[in-house]
DNA sequence: ATCGTAACCTGTCTGC
DNA sequence: TGCAGACAGGTTACGA
């Protein structure tokens, strides 16, 4: 779930209580979600190292650490990081406990174990499986329209699916890319190329907007996100299309559709959207 | 390059 | 009430 608001978020929140804390110790509870060293390795090199900033790239959060190291995070559908004060009991599905010094912890909790932990050298970071290949960062100030126009050029691929694949824009999931496409009053099945330039200025326009407001509300909080401090977000009270079918469109009244646009669930007004 | 599908997991909701 | 099936915000791998 957590798309590009949400980690910005929790990156946010986490900043002030992780900077220049040191790791005492690391527990995992689930070898699993350890993509990258073996799970022993990872507790071992993650020991007594301090932190010292946190970055996002993506929905990837990045924690970096003494000795040119860095703890990389992603969250996939219900990953949860965070902040805990004293020794509180464990969350259910709590998989990894990096208890610091003088006493708080931050957990990594995740119901459904897609989320995955990656220690690796600074260098490395780029060369990581999903890092490798990431899109630019839509609220760069370097993608502009121009920016966006190349990257729709000859793709023939709905517009929604190309928002989605992080390999050509990174950060976006199925909510913002619904979101922004009514923003934008683009249909999310047109293919990708087929968008003129006053189109493409639009979508990049509304893609920053409702991104940043994704960042001003503190992320959506439909089920399971929750900011570094375990606060939810509040952008679910300003989703336009997402998860609304049959209601009427917040702009001309007609009842919103629900179509499937490669395997996901894509939310539109059928005359606002063109 | 692009497509659909399955896989990874658990929880929740819907309909019978 | 019980149970089966569908569905969920993400990514990767596979075959076509």
């Amino acid at each position: 779930m957590p798309e590009l608001p949400e980690v910005e978020t929790i990156k946010r929140t986490l900043t002030p209580c992780l900077r220049e804390q040191k790791i005492a110790r690391v527990e995992v509870y689930h070898p699993g979600v350890i993509a990258a060293p073996d799970p022993e390795t990872f507790s071992r090199l993650l020991a007594g190292r301090i932190i010292t900033g946190l970055d996002r790239r993506g929905k990837y959060l990045l924690v970096h650490l003494s000795g040119e190291y860095c703890l990389v995070v992603h969250l996939r559908m219900t990953g949860r990081l965070v902040f805990t004060e004293g020794a509180a009991p464990l969350a259910p599905h709590t998989h990894v406990v990096f208890s610091l010094a003088g006493g708080p912890s931050l957990r990594f909790v995740d119901t459904r174990r897609f989320g995955r932990l990656y220690l690796a050298a600074k260098a490395e970071v780029e060369t990581l499986p999903g890092l490798r290949d990431l899109g630019p960062e839509p609220l760069d100030p370097a993608f502009d329209a121009l920016a966006l126009a190349a990257i729709l050029a000859g793709r023939r691929r709905p517009i929604k699916q190309v928002l989605l694949d992080q390999r050509l824009v990174a950060g976006i999931g199925n909510i913002y890319a619904d979101e922004m496409l009514f923003a934008a009053g683009i249909d999310p099945r047109r293919p990708a190329a087929s968008l003129n330039h006053e189109e493409v200025a639009r979508l990049r326009g509304a893609m920053q907007r409702v991104l940043e407001q994704g960042i001003a509300n503190r992320g959506t909080s439909i089920r399971d996100y929750v900011d570094g401090s375990g606060r939810q977000g509040s952008n679910q009270e300003h989703l336009q299309v997402y998860g609304r079918t049959g209601r009427p469109c917040p702009r001309c009244g007609q009842p919103l559709e629900r179509v499937r646009l490669g395997g996901r669930s894509t939310h539109f007004c059928p005359r606002c959207q063109v």
